[in-house]
Formats: C-alpha cells, sequence, structure tokens
DNA sequence: AATATAAATGCAATATAATTGCATTTATAT
DNA sequence: ATATAAATGCAATTATATTGCATTTATATT
C-alpha cells in the first residue's frame, strides 16, 4: 500500500508537520496494524507522546486510520480504506490477531450479519477472531 | 440469573472468602456486564484494588467470567454460562455496546461463522455491535 | 520576502490503570 | 487446636492517558 502523506494531508485539510509526516509513513511501513506502545517506541525520540496521542486520535476522527482494540485494551492503528471519511467510517472487514506474535490483520472478508434483537440498532459491527497467523502457522510446521 | 457464589467456589476448588464472595454478587446483580472501575467504585472499600485484580483474574481463568473490552479500553465482566470451564470458554454469543449508556450486553446470538484466509487458523471469534440498546431508544421515544 | 495569526507541538503536572514484592491475615485440612 | 498454604492489604513502582500553558511552526496575506 503505497501512500502519500503529503496528499492525506491537504485532502484532509490538516496542517503539514513533520510529526505527522512521520506517523503516517511509520504506519504505512507494515500491513499489518500497529500499536501505540510500538509506535512510540519508533517514533518516540522524534515526537512527544502527547503530540503522538493526538496525532492518532485526529487521524481516527477524519477516518484516516482506523484503531482496533485488542485483548489487552491496547489500541492498535491501520491505514483506513480511501471511501473512509470523518463522518463515516467503512472498514467493513473483519480483524485477525495472533495469539503468537500478537499481530493484527485487517483481513479481506466482509463483517458477517448479525440479527439483533427488537429494540436494539446496531450502527457499526467489529468483529476479530483469535488464532494463528499464516507466518506462525508456516513457523510451527518447519519445526 | 440467581447464582450461588459458595457453590461456585467449590466447584473451582476456589477459597471461599468474603472477598470473592462478594465480587460474583456484585457482577450478578446485573444482566449486563460491568466494567472494572464500575466494581472498584462500589467494592473499593471493602476489598483492595489488588485483590479485586486479582480475584476477576482468577475467575476468567477459571471460566467463571468472561472478559469483554470496550472501545476505550476498559474490561468488563459478565458471568459465563454454566459450560465454560478453565480449559475452554464458550459463550458463543455476541455483545451489544450502548454508544449512549456505555452498557454491555451479553446478547442471545451465536457469534456467525467467517472463512479465515488461507494459512489462518481462527480459535475463537469476538463480535460486538455498536449502537443503541433498547432502554436507550425507548428513552429517546417518549421525549 | 516579511509579517500576522491560528494551529500544532513540547513540557510539566496530573489522573487513571495495572503490576510487583512482601508482611499479615485467613481458610481449611489434620 | 494447630499447621500451613493461600489470599489479602499495603506501599511502591510502572504504564497509560489527559490537561493547561508557553513556545514554535505552518500558511495565508501583504
Ligand atoms: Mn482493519
Ligand atoms: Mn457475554
Ligand atoms: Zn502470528
Ligand atoms: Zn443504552
Amino acid at each position: 500500500m503505497k501512500i502519500d502523506p503529503t496528499n492525506i494531508l491537504k485532502e484532509h485539510a490538516l496542517k503539514h508537520t513533520k510529526q505527522r509526516v512521520r506517523v503516517l509513513e511509520e504506519i504505512a511501513l507494515d500491513t499489518v496494524a500497529i500499536s501505540q506502545p510500538e509506535l512510540e517506541k519508533k517514533l518516540g525520540k522524534e515526537i512527544d507522546r502527547v503530540t503522538l496521542y493526538r496525532i492518532l486520535n485526529i487521524y481516527e476522527d477524519k477516518g484516516i486510520l482506523h484503531r482496533i482494540m485488542d485483548m489487552n485494551g491496547t489500541a492498535n492503528y491501520a491505514i483506513c480504506s480511501s471511501s473512509c471519511s470523518a463522518e463515516h467510517h467503512h472498514d467493513e472487514h473483519i480483524h485477525f490477531n495472533c495469539t503468537t506474535c500478537n499481530k493484527i490483520y485487517c483481513l479481506d472478508v466482509a463483517v458477517p450479519h448479525s440479527t439483533m434483537p427488537k429494540g436494539f440498532t446496531a450502527k457499526t459491527v467489529n468483529t476479530t477472531a483469535y488464532g494463528i497467523c499464516e507466518k506462525c502457522n508456516l513457523a510451527v510446521k518447519k519445526n
């Protein structure tokens, strides 16, 4: 996924700062989601913790990133599909959280529909599968 | 849901202490899940924070409670179905997180099946719907 | 190119959440 | 009644997140 930070910032009327560019670059490096603590470890020397929190929040608000919470309550971030906006995120895919390497994958699998009980109106549905990812499964076979 | 703390503790070979009984009583009061901060607010005078954490952890390990993380990374707890064990939780139901009152409901709706990509093996799947719950929907109508 | 100004950043302080080590208390088996 | 292994409480520490405010920076205007 090749991204253009300068263009993304322009599209969302956000000021172009080196901190904001760095965050986007870092998240775009890998296809799997990256956690806030990992980002802080990688960028902590260049960007203040507080600034990082603020950038992640505004990117989420604007529909540039989506946030996936893992079972430890840690925030993980992945680039949104280009059709997301501040008004509406539609990353209607499920996530896969590997219990071996802890990586979170955005899968190209739609969130399956569930019928809500009478009186309950669902706006969004999150689905996360837990298990062993492709890489970790291969690693086991090799031994 | 009428529960018998003494019996539950016996079944799982856990020592019977007043703190453990109180936690089970408190969680069983309501059908909706209760968060760690709420529990701490209610029990903080009777039970030390650390003890509460330890009790919640052991109850989860034993399959007495299941933990549902909300979008803020806050842990919420609900009584498990009687068929859960330390080896295997099978609360194969979806959850509903009301964005108005923040309550988390265990719905009597099965987790829908999703086909994983080649190489990925899912062990468990979590599904949480976000929206307006029955009570909050009714409250809106009345105005 | 210089300047104005609104926004973003960095830092200190604070708040909240969770964990660890250890002394004391308690449950329960004998 | 006693022994002992487990659970609890407390203090200290670590991790995570937020707020207020002074300083710096991006960008629109002259
Ligand atoms: Mn995703
Ligand atoms: Mn449940
Ligand atoms: Zn993996
Ligand atoms: Zn509600």
